[in-house]
DNA sequence: CGCAGCTTGACAATGGTTTTCGTTTTCTAC
DNA sequence: GTAGAAAACGAAAACCATTGTCAAGCTGCG
């Protein structure tokens, strides 16, 4: 099924009409290879000359996440936006650089249903702390 | 060695006093199984006859967080503590129900060092949807 | 056309968290 | 013990992401 459709058939499945503001929302989501925040993407649509309002925005990005389009992180207390696809899956997001990996695995680990791990991949884990003590548990890295 | 040698041993290590304030405050979160915010928290302190200020209890967390005695999660976008283990670990936070369970092994998923997994514990996840669909990506239920 | 209902956006409100700043406590040196 | 310095404390204000409000705009349908 061609992308455009899936995303119209998701939306209307969801009770979410397909509106300008909304496409041009996910479009800017799906050109974006890490999750964003919605300032961030009120300000690329800006950029783009599309005027919009942050509630609008806001609410768009709370649409399509409700019809499964977008998954929604939690970054450093605030929240994050990414397209994700139609398949079950859950997330990998490191911690540091933003990067997201998909994962169909089904790890079940310990019955959990797993949706999103959260850690530090494994270029960023070599960046930091590459001599110092590496046993600590998890003190944050700055 | 006892908790209580550790608590100090730590605290010290990270540069942090031991005074009266943060360990009641450690005292609440050591009795509590599961993460819970800083207002819980300060209204447990002042429950239990302990004049203590909210902006004290942040700092609390935050120093103890610091010194690796307690952990931070965000549920429903607001930040949750609970006291962890000294040794290396990771969390299976159940999103329905908010258990967390600590875990030793390590997954290393994908060279991920793992620091925490959102999902649903077995329990919830029988509890919701027994019957409905269930291959829905990542539909967040209500 | 005309209505009903969804969508939009400026603005206000909310609420968790942090900053500020003056006061109090704790530690260390004597 | 006492003094002085550094850290911790707390009330209030500031901050800021997010949500609510409400009036205006748009869309589809009879």
């Amino acid at each position: 099924m061609p992308e455009i459709l899936r995303w119209h058939a998701q939306l209307s499945g969801a009770g979410v009409r397909a509106t300008r503001k909304r496409v041009q929302v996910l479009e800017v989501l799906i050109a974006e290879p890490r999750p964003i925040t919605a300032r961030q993407l009120h300000a690329e649509l800006l950029n783009r000359g599309e005027p919009i309002g942050l509630t609008t925005v806001y609410r768009a990005v709370s649409s399509l996440v409700d019809a499964g389009l977008v998954h929604a992180f939690t970054q450093a207390g605030e929240a994050t936006y990414r397209v994700c696809g139609p398949t079950r899956h859950h997330h990998l997001i490191c911690r540091s650089c933003g990067l997201v990996l998909e994962q169909t695995a089904e790890p079940r680990t310990d019955g959990f249903e797993v949706e999103a791990v959260y850690g530090v991949c494994a270029p960023c884990a070599r960046r930091a702390l590459p001599e110092q003590q590496r046993d600590q548990p998890h003190r944050p890295r700055p």
